[in-house]
DNA sequence: GCCAACGTTGGC
DNA sequence: GCCAACGTTGGC
């Protein structure tokens, strides 16, 4: 069991209209490293969905359900997706604020790689931040 | 809106 | 293979 963060802006995809849609896929990473995160993920696998420039916090938890496979949305290029399941809000969303303040948490690639759309997240950083959200899986 | 950080592209 | 130029991301 491995543990992600997924971002994006809200405006764009937030993380209420995964929970109304039951089910995306994770489409549009022109990254390569967003990429090697995304074929390492498996099938539940858990990832906090951060809302990056407006919130600036991870609001919620969900889970990938499908191995990552070829993205239909690129025309050229090596490039995947995968799917993903919403599994509950954060009771508190944590914003970056927070997690940059705490030095369990300040050396997440979150905040080390400001940039990187899909980064991995330490069993212990996920329940550190599962905890600051006063949130149960 | 600005700009720093980072990744990619392309000329040499 | 180096590096300058450029584009994008995302925090502020």
């Amino acid at each position: 069991m491995a543990y992600w963060l997924l971002k994006s802006e809200p405006d764009v995809y937030s993380f209420s209209r995964l929970e109304k849609e039951g089910r995306t896929m994770w489409e549009g990473v022109r990254n390569y490293q967003a990429r090697n995160n995304m074929r390492a993920m498996q099938p539940g696998d858990l990832a906090f969905f951060y809302h990056s420039n407006i919130g600036k916090e991870i609001v919620g938890v969900c889970r990938i359900d499908s191995e990552a496979y070829a993205d239909p949305t690129a025309d050229k290029g090596d490039w995947s997706v995968v799917d993903v399941v919403p599994v509950k809000p954060l009771q508190v969303p944590v914003s970056l604020k927070t997690i940059k303040s705490d030095p369990a948490l300040a050396d997440m690639a979150l905040v080390k790689n400001s940039r990187l759309s899909v980064s991995p997240v330490t069993e212990e950083e996920f329940f550190n931040i599962l905890r600051l959200g006063a949130t149960h899986i």
